[in-house]
DNA sequence: ATCCTGATTTTGACAAAGTCCAAATCTTGA
DNA sequence: TCAAGATTTGGACTTTGTCAAAATCAGGAT
């Protein structure tokens, strides 16, 4: 993220020392959840509070400045990088979360027929899957 | 679902009642989650604790017997269909979810390439709109 | 048909993630 | 600098799901 507080007042948001916390936070740790925004938030800040993290983190996918993601069996994630259509590959044993560039470039795929006629905006892809290191761990 | 009993049988799962009656539902109320589903089950047997829902969801989707998705903004949900790599379509709106064939049969973007070094077993697209009721709805 | 053993079910407590609400505080524009 | 409206805070609460121990049940052996 360039400029945190350029990236407020151009979503008309007032810039208030707890967005650009979090925002900074999001921008240091991608794929980080809430509880881990909040540390991040707290070592810039000195102290937030954990309803605040919510409430901004809220706003910023709202307006489109941050993504959420939401694996299965894990908290939402957040990132920073948004607009360029990459998609996420989860490890199923420990949650490691990578991005992937989607694999077609235009991604065919992605822009499904008018459906059941629904107004479609956005195709979410995640890869499932098993990291290098859980592979090598023995099977439970 | 054809024949609830045999499928049981055929993944050495002993046959009980709650596991019939939640398959049953399952099968009934496609994309439904598991308190729907606990109420769906509870119309056929008439009383079945939670704790036995969650198991028997949980077992049924470890043998591949039934397949959970975990939309955002969502609890899980459950379905029967499945080894037809459909895909998903919500409303972000109100939540309604349909099926979708994927676009493109084949699908190249599902295979992804190895990508850091994650062993890749299954790829999930969501797509997200607005569903025709949710269109004609005054915006909030 | 009955019994035994291990699997399943039940109950109730618990945990994680997030939301709701009202009071206090801060930002922004005038 | 001030007022008005937005944001932040703290605490209670909700939802979704898991854990653990005791009670019950299914299925194979007798």
């Amino acid at each position: 993220m360039r400029d945190p507080e350029a990236t407020l007042r151009q979503h008309d948001l007032p810039v208030t020392a707890q967005r650009l916390a979090v925002l900074r936070a999001v921008s240091k740790h991608p794929h980080a959840t809430a509880d881990e925004i909040t540390v991040g938030a707290r070592a810039l800040l000195g102290t937030i509070s954990r309803q605040s993290v919510y409430n901004v983190l809220n706003v910023l996918t709202d307006k489109g400045i941050i993504r959420r993601i939401q694996p299965a069996d894990s908290a939402a994630l957040y990132e920073d990088r948004i607009g360029d259509n990459h998609h996420h590959l989860v490890c199923r044993s420990c949650g490691k979360t990578e991005d992937v560039c989607c694999a077609v470039g235009e991604a065919p795929c992605l822009h499904a027929h008018d459906h059941h006629g629904f107004k479609i905006d956005e195709a979410e892809v995640i890869y499932w899957g098993t990291c290098p290191a859980c592979q090598q761990k023995p099977r439970n």
